[in-house]
DNA sequence: TTAAGCGATAGTTTCC
DNA sequence: GGAAACTATCGCTTAA
């Protein structure tokens, strides 16, 4: 009869996921406002998004999207050879 | 030199996909558009995501999942009649 | 002249979001951390998650769209015995 | 008395929907059977994925951002002027 | 074969 | 009321 322990363990994880998604809410909230405030000086909501978007894609997406660029020239046969890249060996 | 092949190929398959995608995407505007229907007449559009998600799922799946789910809510001692359906009366 | 200004103040706002939503990322990583440990003790992680978003929803909103539901299914002669809890025996 | 109406109309969207995900999950099995298909062919299935995702990103997204690039520009004041766009004016 | 990470999709909520 | 954005859930792919 270990059930008690369980329901222990439950509502902890419970709680704990609660919590950390009260906290979650409140920061998103919190940018809303900086949103908000950022409206009210005059700057286009909207395209601030697309703003943060863009700046959040550089350092990842930009590089991987870089390499699929290469690809996408091989692709269409605008460089060397190699295309298939796992033929046989 | 067989890389004008692999090129063909590649064109072959992005198209065969762009085109299924494509086909996927008017479905999916389809089944929106039967969705708004619905709600124009009446029907309460989540409800019916609802009843559509459960009338997918395997009743066994189901049956399960509402147990274990009992189990958690009488462990946390959420059994109140919170449960419409499972107050005595 | 104010443009410097405003630049100044976009910078700014830019900067706070992205602050913001670094916290948040982390909070959510947090969330799914929780989620895992929980797995790892034995839990359900899909029920769980069910779980707490019904202690989110109202009590109220909750039974209203079950009652919904029960409608809908009735309409559709649904009502055999796949809904565990109202099983009358 | 006019319930059996709703009833007939609720199972004509319920089998509409459910029709249109069927065939949208035929769909989707097809473009897996592509991926397949291309991989036992010897290209990458995951940078297919990416060259996809790129293919459509193009008319859409594309000129989105480069209109954000132009206001990247302006945010960090390397643009004449105006950067609150909205000032009264 | 199963777990974990990732990508896609669907659903909710917000603003217009 | 409709459109857009964000979040969350789900399913696939891959690696152990």
């Amino acid at each position: 009869m270990d059930e008690p322990v369980a329901a222990e363990q439950l509502r902890s994880f419970v709680e704990r996921i609660e919590r950390l998604e009260e906290e979650k809410q409140q920061l998103a909230d919190d940018v809303k406002d900086v949103y908000a405030e950022a409206k009210a000086n005059g700057f286009d909501a909207k395209v601030l998004r697309q703003l943060v978007r863009l700046r959040k894609q550089e350092p990842t997406e930009r590089a991987e999207q870089e390499a699929i660029l290469d690809l996408y020239m091989e692709a269409l046969g605008m460089r060397m050879g190699d295309i298939p890249a796992a033929q046989a060996a």
